[in-house]
DNA sequence: AGGGCTTCCCGA
DNA sequence: CGGGAAGCCCTC
């Protein structure tokens, strides 16, 4: 017997099957989806068995497989299919596909066994009484501190104490570590059980339901605050009920501990985790307990959607529109389309949950490729926070810079009144654009209507798409001020003035630069929740899912930022964030303010968002985007050329663009070549084509052959990108 | 990917 | 003529 099989190295020469004589020994045990080492040229590798015969016709000598490396793990017939599917729509290797389709302890190679991972907890290292006799012996301060805690709780997570204090504890043996293999139990947490779905939930609910067993898509676009995930659950449990299981995607474990922890609370032992916060260990538990039919329910970020449960029932993708569900390095696939491929497998529903819908996936709901189901009301009948919109520029007349007149108001009346506040400060994004200081002004490309780039070494300002070139004026060509270069204000500085100004004000920030260590994130939004502070300062990250029913004033300082990233997207993207943000106010019982704060308070984007007005704003945008060709209207693609050498790089794009307009089908609109947006990194220099095509034809073909020849050139190298989210 | 084999170039 | 670097090729 013969065994075709897929070899470990991701290289595009090497991305096909070898032929290897199965031994006796072997025979029985080998199958299709296995893991084996074989030799290959002089030294043994790993590989994957993607067929087995009983012939083989080409007199070509062949060597004998060595062993199979884990008679448990196979891939079965279905992620067989995937991969080949994944290969076939982002053009990746297979053997690459293959690779990000498994949890990486068991990926197709040889291994780092580093599984360490544990939480380190402090215990008291005393008797009680011993402990209380040093407080009572000594004046407050941040030992006393984390001793009166520990008395309380018996252990406490390390990285949640302060850890100078904690140093001197230890020297003076009043606390000791203790080591834990970190569990991937989450608490229960028994505040959401039993609740009965309302009139509009349970609709939804119902219409969902009857479709169990037929391949379709629902839309489930309901406002923040509706309760999607009560329907989540209803749905789920019936699908047990019918013995079938179910793939829950949420955009990021961190901010969905809530969900998890009313899973464990429903399911309990059926639910298994799949994230990238679990260490080797845990993933392969998890993926273990999944391919051994232990669990029902697989929760977890974007790689979940590859979880080896047979028999699937339902999926569903929760805040479908986030960006996180797309991969941003090879290989490029979107959870959802490998979704959609699952469920027309297993000809069972997908959901997709969403507040602000992506454009695409509205589009497709109203054109009734999907079914589109509304949530209009919150379901604890609370009413959707005020939002008001201040204008900058006139505030400007008046001195205000930073802060306007309400906000500052309302901000004082907030953290009177012993509430609390966010302050979200816009990212600017990766490429530097330029703004007015004065009047907000920013350029724009007359043909792709987004922002330039600012080009500092040639002083000039270019368009990433289509390669739109202009010079930068002295003066801001609307206002006539000379005021063009603001880049922005960081969060550590909006800290500093909010201290300042606000003596009552506590302030916590939270960003890149705060949230870098492990438990950083958790640590700061707990003591957020336990009000210890009383102003969160931070970039979008403060946005999604969190819950602090204390919060009743939200600020966002500069909504235009998001705004002018040169995207075509970024309307879109302000649009969720903000609407997102805004959200966050007023959760609980007293109703949440909204101050947005911008320079272009005419901006249809900004406009709607003082209504929460999704759907008008979902008209304006479709046309836009109708008019400039983007998606949902056409499709895109996108290839980087990518070298050392800028010559090489640029002449190359050159070729690539004659060669794509040569052969691509006439109706497709190609882009560039341009400075990708990421132009210059590392000390590689990137060039960007994209294409807008309405039907596939021949695209993907014709990038493939490229990508083949470019597969062997050395300098340089080709990134490709279909349907890219950021272009 | 990465090892082996060929080729090419320069100094003696 | 020799050795070392660079390029090329092959892997079941």
């Amino acid at each position: 017997m013969y065994a075709y099989c897929l070899i470990e190295y991701p290289i595009k020469t090497l991305d096909k099957a070898f032929t290897y004589k199965i031994p006796s020994n072997l025979q029985s045990k080998l199958k299709v989806g296995m893991k084996v080492l074989v030799p290959f040229n002089n030294r043994n590798v790993y590989g994957i068995v993607l067929r087995i015969t009983h012939d083989y016709k080409e007199n070509y000598e062949l060597k004998e497989i060595i062993n199979i490396e884990d008679e448990f793990l196979v891939l079965n017939k279905e992620l067989l299919l995937l991969g080949k599917y994944m290969q076939e729509i982002t053009l990746c290797s297979l053997i690459t596909a293959y690779q990000t389709m498994l949890p990486s302890a068991l990926k197709i190679k040889k291994q780092n066994t580093d599984y360490n991972n544990y939480d380190v907890y402090i215990k008291l290292n005393k008797k009680e009484t011993e402990i209380l006799a040093y407080i009572n012996n000594h004046r407050p301060s941040k030992k006393i501190n984390i001793l009166q805690k520990l008395l309380k709780e018996p252990q406490i997570l390390k990285q949640e104490l302060d850890s100078s204090a904690l140093r001197e504890l230890k020297k003076l043996d009043l606390v000791c570590e203790k080591k834990v293999i970190k569990k991937s139990e989450y608490p229960n947490n028994p505040i959401h059980n039993n609740k009965i779905l309302n009139c509009e939930q349970k609709d939804a609910y119902l219409k969902i339901k009857s479709s169990f067993n037929i391949f379709k898509t629902f839309l489930l676009y309901g406002v923040t605050g509706s309760g999607k995930t009560l329907i989540y659950i209803n749905l789920i449990k019936e699908v047990i009920k019918e013995n079938k299981t179910a793939i829950l995607l949420v955009p990021e474990i961190s901010l969905t501990e809530q969900i998890i922890s009313i899973f464990y609370e429903n399911f309990g032992k059926e639910v298994a985790i799949l994230h990238s916060a679990l260490s080797n260990k845990e993933k392969y538990q998890e993926y273990l307990k999944i391919l051994n039919n232990e669990v029902k329910i697989v929760i977890g970020t974007r790689s979940a959607i590859f979880s080896p449960l047979t028999n699937i029932g339902l999926i569903i993708i929760d805040e479908a529109h986030s960006d996180t569900y797309k991969q941003d390095n090879n290989p490029r696939y979107h959870a959802k389309d490998i979704a959609l491929k699952r469920c027309e497998y297993h000809n069972c529903p997908l959901v997709l949950g969403s507040a602000t819908p992506s454009l695409e996936d509205m589009a497709r709901a109203l054109k009734g490729v999907y079914e589109l189901i509304t949530l209009k009301k919150r379901a604890n009948n609370l009413p959707m926070p005020k939002v008001t919109i201040i204008d900058m520029k006139e505030e400007q007349q008046k001195r205000n810079f930073i802060i306007s007149a309400l906000l500052d108001k309302e901000i004082n009346n907030t953290l009177e009144k012993n509430e609390q506040v966010m302050l979200l400060l816009n990212r600017r994004g990766f490429s530097t654009f330029i703004t007015c200081r004065n009047c907000g002004f920013t350029y724009k490309c007359p043909n792709c209507e987004i922002s330039l780039t600012y080009h500092k070494t040639t002083n000039t300002l270019r368009c990433h798409y289509c390669g739109y070139t202009k010079i930068k004026d002295d003066i801001c060509p609307s206002c006539h001020e000379k005021a063009l270069n603001y880049m922005g204000m960081g969060t550590e500085k909006l800290a500093d003035i909010i201290m300042e100004k606000y003596p009552l004000a506590k302030v916590i920030r939270m960003d890149a630069d705060t949230t870098t260590k492990k438990g950083a994130h958790d640590k700061i939004i707990k003591s957020f929740k336990n009000l210890e502070y009383n102003v969160l300062i931070g970039t979008q990250m403060i946005s999604k899912g969190l819950d602090f029913p204390k919060c009743t004033l939200v600020g966002i300082i500069n909504a235009d930022d998001s705004l002018n990233i040169p995207d075509f997207r970024s309307s879109e993207r302000t649009f969720s964030l903000l609407n997102q943000a805004s959200g966050r106010a007023g959760r609980s019982t007293t109703p949440g303010k909204v101050i947005i704060q911008t320079f272009s308070p005419d901006n249809d984007t900004i406009r709607a968002l003082e209504n929460h007005d999704y759907d008008t704003f979902y008209k304006k945008e479709m046309n836009i985007r109708k008019i400039l060709k983007y998606p949902p209207y056409y499709y895109l693609a996108n290839i980087k050329i990518a070298s050392k050498n800028y010559d090489e790089a640029s002449s190359e794009a050159s070729k690539i663009k004659k060669y794509l307009a040569k052969n691509l089908d006439k109706t497709s609109i190609i882009l560039g070549p341009s400075t990708a947006s990421n132009f210059k990194r590392n000390n590689i220099y990137r060039f960007s084509i994209t294409i807008k095509y309405r039907y596939d034809n021949s695209l993907k073909k014709v990038i493939k052959t490229l990508d083949e020849i470019y597969g062997t050139n050395k300098n340089v190298f080709l990134e490709v990108d279909i349907n890219p989210l950021y272009i």
